[in-house]
DNA sequence: TTCATAAAATACTACCTGGTATATAGCAAA
DNA sequence: TTTGCTATATACCAGGTAGTATTTTATGAA
């Protein structure tokens, strides 16, 4: 009962691994346990196929991990443009568990699922949601406090940072550099100025 | 010699269409053949391999059709603000080429080849960098003419701008509707009125 | 210890993948 | 009409794919 959590666990860990640097589509079943050195029988025992392990990687894996990085720092925080700048930075430079040349996993899953599995679609869509319904509210709480000037509107503002964020991801992984995290940041900074 | 460069342009035209919709990896050579009614011998004399094909479509089917609804509409103008507002109401809205299940062709083929492959890397990173450097030019002619304020600093909002747009595409396949389009499009409204 | 079941191991298959080898048709110049 | 090259067609292959059927081992309750 506790061994087979584990096995389970291990496999998608690895797998989830494997996939952000990879790709789902380009991530064999074969390479999976190969790396985890599970067989066949286990692997086929926890799941019952490739795309329900994939729903649990984003259900498992990267749901509780990105709520870590990008949900909680915009809770109970009272100056959320300071916030959420703070959350970028951190999310871009600091944060070693998302790395350049692979983007953002979310992001990856979301352009290479999208079309053609709404099983993913809608695990992924129950990330985003969160994430943009605590920027919302993060926002709210600024202009009832003065933080926020009274004119913005939340939603529009969230779209537009989220969009920003997912989009420099992509321009990172092209160019294979940070660097242009930095320009982003930096107009980001200018951006969120003009909110205040 | 005029017939033979046709078979070659309609395995170019219809495999974009299909990698567009389906992806690089999911779009088999054999998905292509059947679906041009061309056959394995015509398509491995016109191509040496299925990458040197996708290859193919970024400089010829992918460069020339965004040049024109990317590169073209920032190019003389004299007030880059509203041009770039313009031409991403077309791109997001009206551009019938593009649609929002299949996000943009040019961030999918990124986000789906840039790790492994870089061939793809390079032929997409001369598309970028030629769209960054018009809407950089742009800006800063608006700026010696006056519609872009002085301290405004043309690459970072490039970035800025160009982020956005990609994340938003992103966010349009996820929700596949262009609802997301409308929000986001407003408050690209208001950022730019910011640099004026 | 027994025994049912959970968990994992092994061996296999049907199919699809990109790619090749080889044969044939089309066509232009001689 | 012959020749030589361009272009297309056909048949095939080796390796990889997700998934299955079957057997074996571990585990925990009686």
């Amino acid at each position: 009962m506790k061994k087979s959590a584990e096995t389970r666990r291990k496999i998608l860990e690895k797998a989830f691994e494997l996939i952000y640097i990879r790709g789902y589509q380009t991530t064999s079943v074969d390479d999976i346990i190969a790396t985890t050195a599970v067989t066949k029988g286990a692997f086929y025992y926890h799941f019952k196929n490739k795309d329900e392990m994939g729903v649990a990687i984003i259900n498992e894996i990267l749901k509780p991990t990105l709520e870590g990085s990008f949900i909680e720092p915009l809770i109970n925080t009272e100056n959320p443009l300071e916030a959420i700048y703070k959350l970028m930075y951190n999310l871009l430079i600091e944060n070693e568990f998302l790395k350049v040349e692979y983007g953002c996993p979310a992001s990856n899953f979301t352009q290479e699922m999208t079309p053609w599995n709404t099983d993913f679609n809608q695990a992924l869509d129950v990330l985003i949601q969160k994430w943009i319904k605590v920027m919302t509210n993060a926002l709210e709480k600024g202009k009832k406090n003065g933080h926020v000037a009274k004119q913005v509107n939340e939603k529009q503002v969230t779209m537009f940072i989220m969009s920003g964020y997912w989009g420099i991801r992509n321009f990172g992984k092209l160019a294979n550099s940070k660097k242009v995290y930095f320009v982003y940041l930096q107009e980001l900074k200018n951006y969120l100025k003009t909110l205040e």
